[in-house]
DNA sequence: GCGACAG
DNA sequence: ATCTTGTCGC
């Protein structure tokens, strides 16, 4: 019997990783991701309702939350990211963390410690990530409105990178927001791009698009910081997980980005998430 | 067979 | 992702 996917999340233990999972499997489900999800938006945020203004100064330690930061009506944008504890026997542990952001202050953070159970194979990540990044985002008290991910959301094989992964499985809006790119065309070469600047990545031959007839833009390439005089910062690679469009997903991800070259809730959910490795080593 | 490949 | 010091340039 083929699986189905509840919106609310209910099978979501389908979809996460069994080391008894063959790569045809996995790749089928990714299908049927990818089916779930929705590349339109469907969310209702403003992306000035959640622009950053001033980057946290991470030089002296993480910033302090506080839940009662920001106006509680505004949106809560999460970020999450890894970190890879690898013990020379044993096996491989990832430290998860989420970290909530409203008007462009902290107010929580939650992480967690979760067994690997399958190395990293490019176009399957979500399988080997996705349940640590759960596992985070589940000791969060509050509710996202949107998620940023680590990595790709429609800019995938079978368009459902890790940020559509998760964004169906908790129906959430979702954007993925990756250092490089996984497949796809830029439409123009991005070299030396100035900052702001933008370009569609359009399905090529190694894209399986599920809907041939309007699927071309899955993506964009957005220059998100770069030195004045010499330009050599790479631009990032943004995409839609789930109920955002490719447009959106790009104004979202420049109103989040503060100066630094990722947007502020992955960059301090980075950090977050080395300290907490430390913690844990 | 060769190439290419998020984190 | 991770292993790692200094170092060149904003």
């Amino acid at each position: 019997m083929a699986p189905s996917i509840d919106p609310a999340g209910v099978a979501r233990s389908e979809f996460l990783p069994d080391p008894a999972l063959s790569r045809t499997e996995m790749e089928s489900l990714q299908r049927e991701l990818a089916a779930a999800a929705t590349f339109a938006d469907d969310h209702g945020i403003d992306p000035a309702a959640v622009a950053i203004g001033e980057p946290a100064d991470l030089t002296d330690g993480l910033p302090d939350a506080r839940s009662e930061a920001g106006n509680s009506a505004s949106p809560v944008v999460v970020g999450v990211d890894q970190a890879f504890l690898t013990p020379d026997d044993g096996e491989d542990r990832a430290v998860s963390a989420a970290v909530a952001i409203r008007d462009g202050a902290v107010i929580e953070y939650a992480s967690a410690t979760t067994p690997l159970s399958i190395p990293y194979v490019p176009g399957l990540l979500a399988f080997r990530e996705g349940e640590p990044m759960l596992a985070a985002l589940d000791g969060l008290e509050t509710e996202p409105d949107l998620l940023v991910c680590d990595g790709s959301g429609r800019i995938h094989f079978r368009e459902a990178g890790v940020a559509t992964h998760v964004g169906v499985l908790l129906d959430v809006p979702s954007v993925g927001v990756a250092k490089s790119l996984l497949c796809g065309a830029p439409d123009e070469s991005t070299d030396e791009r100035p900052v702001g600047w933008r370009t569609p990545v359009r399905a090529d031959d190694s894209v399986e698009t599920a809907d041939p007839d309007t699927a071309s833009t899955i993506g964009h390439a957005y220059q998100s910081r770069q030195y004045p005089n010499s330009r050599r910062v790479n631009p990032l690679y943004v995409s839609p997980g789930h109920r955002v469009s490719p447009a959106t997903t790009v104004e979202l991800v420049e109103a989040l980005c503060a100066g630094y070259k990722l947007p502020e809730p992955t960059r301090i959910a980075d950090a977050y998430a080395d300290a907490a490795k430390r913690d844990a080593a």
